[in-house]
DNA sequence: GTTAGACATATCGACTTTTGATATATCTGA
DNA sequence: TCAGATATATCAAAAGTCGATATGTCTAAC
């Protein structure tokens, strides 16, 4: 098992998580999943910056651009950039809600695995 | 919320477990997903069936035909026919996987969930 | 006896999602 | 100097999803 792809749902669930512990920026969001889940969890960007853009359109984060001062000679080069996220209070509370879904779901999920044995009914 | 889709791993694992418990038939295996979910799981034809025969392909089930035998007068009469489903032992070592990787991935989505509080880092 | 609705299997196509590839540009360390 | 990590972002091909549709049977109500 080289790591899975997170679907979109748990996906939004998990970045959400990983910003309502504090403002972050595309990047470092992808690593700290990956190396939270010893690579368990894989968020491309492909996945990453149009969920992102969906967080922001819909106020569930706010964003700031943050020059990166380099630490070479010109420091008036425009540097590398880096877009932060921080969660909004509306996005806390749609955590919640995708927290709580999520665990009534996995919930539902699990009580279809171990129950007692049925007769085959033919 | 009127009910959710299963997604395609979720679904699997869930007709497995229902098949685990006993031979069944599609409509049969819809209705049981319904009533014990209590409507929150929806396994449509469009899902079910396609999903059935891929289990029969890969040898994870075994099936029959049975026909319906009618109340009425003609018992000769070709009646209802139902496509019965049996797991097989490739089946339940494939539903053990399932069960094992669904629960080490909702741990994984979980210690996401409620950690300590990080600071912000800018 | 007719008919509405549940029973039963199955496919289709429009729609959405996923994901690797690509693009662009900067910074760091060997 | 140059490979590789940092950093954001888009695109299109492939895959997946799901309601609608098709076909036919059976039952219970009227």
């Amino acid at each position: 098992m080289t790591g899975n792809t997170l679907k979109s749902e748990s996906a939004e669930l998990v970045v959400l998580s990983v910003l309502a512990e504090g403002a972050a920026y595309g990047y470092a969001i992808t690593r700290d999943i990956a190396a939270r889940s010893e690579g368990a969890f894989r968020l491309g960007p492909g996945q990453l910056y149009p969920l992102l853009s969906k967080l922001e359109k819909t106020g569930l984060v706010t964003t700031r651009w943050e020059e990166v001062k380099a630490g070479g000679a010109d420091q008036d080069a425009p540097g590398r950039r880096r877009k932060w996220y921080e969660i909004s209070p509306k996005g806390r509370k749609r955590l919640e809600q995708r927290v709580e879904n999520h665990r009534r779901l996995t919930a539902l999920v699990e009580s279809f695995l171990a129950p007692g044995v049925r007769e085959a009914e033919a």
